[in-house]
DNA sequence: TGAATAATTGAATAACCGTTCAAATATAAG
DNA sequence: CTTATATTTGAACGGTTATTCAATTATTCA
């Protein structure tokens, strides 16, 4: 196969723009270490804002914004409880996406 | 549950620290789009760097940036041959953690 | 040995993003 | 209605990072 040719079938055979530019929207939001933390909250139990805070000794304000960068994402769900908010995991797909990470990270990588 | 044994269960529940900032860390390099074109190619066919270049329409330079990075993270690995050097999926790890992403993507979601 | 090609590297710039702080909204309770 | 509590929001600051450009290394070939 030539050189033209070999360029050709690879950016014909690769998946379009558009999606590799969501995968990697999605990936980014697993990438960050406040973020990764408030999944692995949400993962053990549903929680009210303040309590994750609590949880992560970070501020309210710090946490509502990442849950605002997760609820967009679809990664997470807020319901309205009274003055309070109960957070939890969108769907059990978030949960899959993380445990396919840590068995990279286990696998000694 | 009182309040403060909740936020203690979850504090324990939770995976530890570092491993969750290895998780986030790893996420955070499939979460650029330059790097997840990269692997897209590189899911196709084994390829030299200037041909990824070629087919992302890029600079040598800035492939070469990104290949340290994919290469730091342990997710290909390169082959001199010659003046060139070959690269490749690290593992099929690799390729799983891409799909896994994927199916997320493409459930509408 | 010297010229040419492939890839890496370092420094610099520019854009992006997470946190903080202050202010605003929403709901409950007195 | 007023106060207190829970959360959200916007602006600003500081740190991180992707790309560019120039220089360097490594290898082949004449």
């Amino acid at each position: 196969m030539e050189e033209k040719d070999i360029i050709e079938f690879v950016r014909n055979k690769i998946a379009d723009e558009e999606t590799i530019y969501d995968l990697a929207e999605l990936f980014k939001v697993f990438g960050d270490t406040t973020r990764a933390k408030i999944l692995s909250c949400l993962e053990v139990r549903d929680l009210y804002v303040s309590e994750i805070a609590d949880v992560l000794h970070m501020s309210i304000s710090a946490v509502s914004h990442q849950l605002r960068v997760l609820r967009n994402a679809k990664l997470v769900k807020g319901i309205k409880e009274g003055k309070e908010v109960k957070y939890s995991l969108d769907d059990n797909h978030v949960m899959m996406i993380i445990e396919c990470g840590m068995s990279h990270i286990k696998e000694g990588i």
